[in-house]
DNA sequence: GAACTAACTTAGCAAACATTGA
DNA sequence: TCAATGTTTGCTAAGTTAGTTC
């Protein structure tokens, strides 16, 4: 690493970048942090970044400001856009994908597959295509062509590792044939066929997709079958007796009118039906909704009284809590009846669960944050707005009677099996699958892999970086300090958004200059950077860490003749970034840094501190905190418990009452100390080592207690499960389980295991990140 | 190369469910 | 047994990224 000794590379001229970067973001009037409650600062504190790689160094003092030239011209990032998501783009895309129109499925069956087949079945359903594995040699189905091209920029890692396995998975098939599907434990197939429903899902479960081929060719699946989605129950109107008035006068409303309204009502208790905007939203929708009679009587929403309704809501889900058994379980039947029939497809061979196969119900848009489209009204989707993804070969799913698909189409470059437009942002939603399924787990492995390639050329692009501090030209300057936040940091890429249209967040790239100030000297501690922004979900990001003397200089030169809404990288966007990653290393982009960073600090931190003469408890206590360090450098946090102060109450009851007894205790051991000093006999010198014991075991409780308090107390704000579930390498956490003996069962509930069964399966406990 | 779009990952919240303990 | 408390799951918003179009 550098040592950082001053340098020359000076061309002046700065002069321009403010100017450059006029832009105007309106958005400041509310300076207010809607930022959640002022988390975590302490806690950023206690977990001094730990990236040892990059601790500052002190450089050699110096230099005035150095002033670059500007790499180029245009830099002003213009925020003026167009929304429209419009027919012309589904028209283009239609013809893009050639989609072959609504085919009739021939047979007309009712139902697609049956509930009850068993993976013998399953199998044979693709008919032309059975036996086959989902690599592309076998594969005689398809009907469309599949080019060998893309998906060469994976990961060679991947590649390697997964071939060694398919390897000696192909081994395996040329000794005993075809099963490309589980390695059968001890049952033949014929007997699965026999046998009932619970095995054939534990067989479905055990499929080890990890240990066979993956498609080269991009093409995400070769068959695929589903029912398609559920869809939200139809609106009931409300029974007579519940009123909605307006101006004091009960009012009897349209169906459409009184639907929306219940939106409302329902949310009646939330603060945001307090807000402006979020009332002004609604009331413009809701017009809409309203017969233009209504529409002429309700004029004012404040006149408008929606508590009667709210009323019945609540009393309608109290009785839901208050149904008897029986009731309950026969909804609790209907739901899994649903799941049986809608909640799994057939991919490739394979019965594989859906992610979300309920279609979202209408309701009022509550964006996260100081969200401008809040309150607006989430329209219903019906059939004809749902795009159905399967393959041709399949039976296509039915829309309900009387009703239509928007389209049904064939792409098995996707992995989607529906989609539809959203009404409040124009974007897409997805029907897709469980994160248990082959299709995601193959990705989230990959993504580990290429975290792990990235560790071995961390030290080379660090270096890199730290070199392009000196760049002579702004934009790459620019670039490497973003990257070092980005790396040193774990920050979001940072895309720039569409003002107006979503709350004012941001992440590294769209930092502006009001989120950071500079402190050359900051009590004990030098060149200290302080953030504050909102980030994603309008999570505050709140830091002060000093950085090395070239990267502080560097901001403030960023900074100078710059308002504050300007941006801070005027010569910088996600996309260049990424660009630059590219270079530097195959598959690699901003959000590789959090991904490494995440599990080479899990890593660490495990090593750290474990301990084999620990209980098994202490050691769930370590893996925790480690996780909690992750956690707190991605800034994952949550709102406080609701019940949170009170459990922390009842806590610090148990451990007054612990201290009580500990000073009693101490008394007593002082009495027979006393006693004894008085004897000198043996027998109250024996009371005397009781008495000790007894303070000694109530202290030991006493610390637990208060660890226990701490661990919970740290906890607060914090969400450990983002990181896990996205973050850190399974096999991390598996490997560690592994080495110290403690059930996996420990670290990973039920879905978590099913969502990483691949590196459960695979790593043992020698497993290096 | 900016703007736009699709596809997919990441995120926190709250309802539902499970467990604990009075 | 029931309420309190803790955990899991479902939901869906909000990001990132790559690809396409203009």
């Amino acid at each position: 690493m550098s040592g950082d000794h001053g340098h020359g590379d000076s061309q002046v001229n700065s002069g321009s970048k403010a100017s450059d970067s006029h832009k105007h973001k309106d958005k400041h009037k509310d300076k207010e942090h809607r930022h959640k409650d002022h988390r975590k600062d302490k806690e950023r504190e206690k977990f001094k970044h730990s990236n040892s790689e990059h601790k500052d160094h002190s450089e050699k003092k110096h230099r005035d400001k150095e002033k670059l030239k500007h790499g180029d011209g245009s830099s002003d990032k213009h925020r003026e856009k167009h929304k429209e998501k419009d027919k012309d783009k589904e028209k283009r895309r239609e013809e893009k994908i050639k989609s072959s129109h609504v085919d009739k499925p021939k047979k007309e069956k009712e139902n697609g597959y049956v509930r009850d087949i068993s993976p013998a079945a399953i199998k044979i359903e693709p008919e032309e295509d059975n036996g086959f594995s989902h690599s592309p040699q076998h594969n005689k189905t398809s009907k469309r062509e599949y080019h060998d091209e893309e998906f060469e920029n994976k990961p060679k890692k991947v590649k390697t590792e997964h071939d060694k396995k398919a390897k000696k998975r192909k081994h395996e098939y040329e000794e005993d044939e075809e099963d490309e599907d589980i390695k059968p434990k001890k049952k033949t197939k014929d007997k699965k066929v026999a046998e009932g429903k619970k095995s054939k899902k534990e067989e479905e479960e055990k499929w080890k997709w990890w240990e066979e081929e993956r498609y080269t060719d991009g093409s995400k699946w070769r068959f695929l079958e589903h029912k398609g989605p559920v869809f939200a129950p139809m609106y009931e109107p409300l029974p007579d007796k519940v009123k909605f008035y307006y101006d004091g006068k009960p009012m009897k409303l349209s169906a459409p009118a009184e639907e929306v309204a219940t939106f409302f009502a329902k949310m009646l208790d939330h603060e945001y039906t307090t807000k402006d905007i979020f009332r002004k939203n609604f009331y413009k929708d809701w017009r809409k909704e309203m017969t233009s009679e209504e529409k002429s009587k309700i004029t004012d929403l404040n006149k408008c009284n929606f508590s009667d309704m709210s009323e019945y809501f609540k009393a309608q889900s109290e009785a839901r809590k208050q149904m008897s058994k029986e009731e309950k379980q026969k909804i609790k039947e209907e739901n899994e009846r649903l799941l049986q029939e809608y909640g799994f497809c057939i991919m490739d061979n394979h019965k594989e669960r859906i992610g979300n196969f309920r279609i979202e119900p209408p309701g009022l848009f509550r964006g996260r944050g100081d969200h401008p489209k809040m309150g607006m009204l989430k329209r219903r989707i019906r059939p004809e707005d749902i795009i159905i993804n399967c393959s041709k070969d399949s039976k296509h799913p039915k829309p309900p009677p009387g009703t239509k698909w928007k389209e049904v189409r064939h792409d098995n470059k996707v992995t989607w099996l529906a989609s539809w437009t959203e009404n409040i942002q124009g974007s897409i939603k997805y029907i897709m699958l469980n994160p248990s399924s082959r299709i995601k787990g193959e990705k989230d492995w990959q993504k580990y892999e290429t975290a792990r390639r990235l560790k071995k050329c961390v030290d080379r692009i660090r270096n890199q970086y730290r070199e392009d501090w000196k760049s002579k030209e702004m934009r790459i300057r620019q670039r490497a300090v973003a990257l070092y936040f980005i790396d040193k940091l774990a920050l979001r890429a940072g895309n720039e958004k569409e003002e107006g249209e979503t709350a004012d967040t941001v992440g590294c790239c769209s930092l502006r200059v009001e989120h950071i100030k500079l402190y050359p000297k900051m009590d004990d501690q030098e060149y200290v950077v302080e953030f504050d922004f909102l980030g994603k979900d309008s999570i505050r990001y709140y830091n002060k860490i000093p950085v090395e003397k070239r990267v502080f200089k560097n901001l403030q030169l960023f900074l100078e003749n710059k308002q504050p809404e300007d941006d801070l990288f005027d010569r910088l966007n996600t996309s260049i970034l990424n660009k630059h990653l590219q270079e530097l290393m195959d598959g690699l982009t901003a959000k590789v840094f959090r991904t490494y960073n995440a599990s080479i600090t899990l890593q660490q931190q495990l090593k750290e501190l474990s301990c084999s003469d620990d209980s098994i408890p202490a050691k769930i206590l370590s893996y925790n905190r480690a996780n909690r360090a992750v956690a707190i450098l991605c800034n994952h946090q949550r709102a406080p418990p609701k019940t949170f102060e009170k459990s922390m109450q009842n806590l610090q009851t148990k451990i007054d009452e612990k201290q009580n007894q500990l000073s009693a205790a101490r008394k007593q051991l002082k009495a027979a100390k006393a006693d004894h000093k008085a004897s000198h006999d043996d027998k109250s010198k024996k009371a005397v080592e009781v008495k000790r014991k007894a303070v000694q075991r109530i202290e030991e409780q006493l610390m637990k207690l208060q660890v226990q308090a701490t661990d919970r107390e740290e906890n607060k704000q914090i969400a450990l499960g983002t990181s896990k579930l996205n973050y850190l390498d399974p096999r991390i956490s598996v490997a560690w389980c592994k080495k110290w003996g403690v059930p996996i069962e420990k670290i990973y509930n039920k879905t978590q295991r099913e969502k990483f069964a691949w590196a459960i399966d695979m790593a043992e406990k020698d497993y290096e990140f």
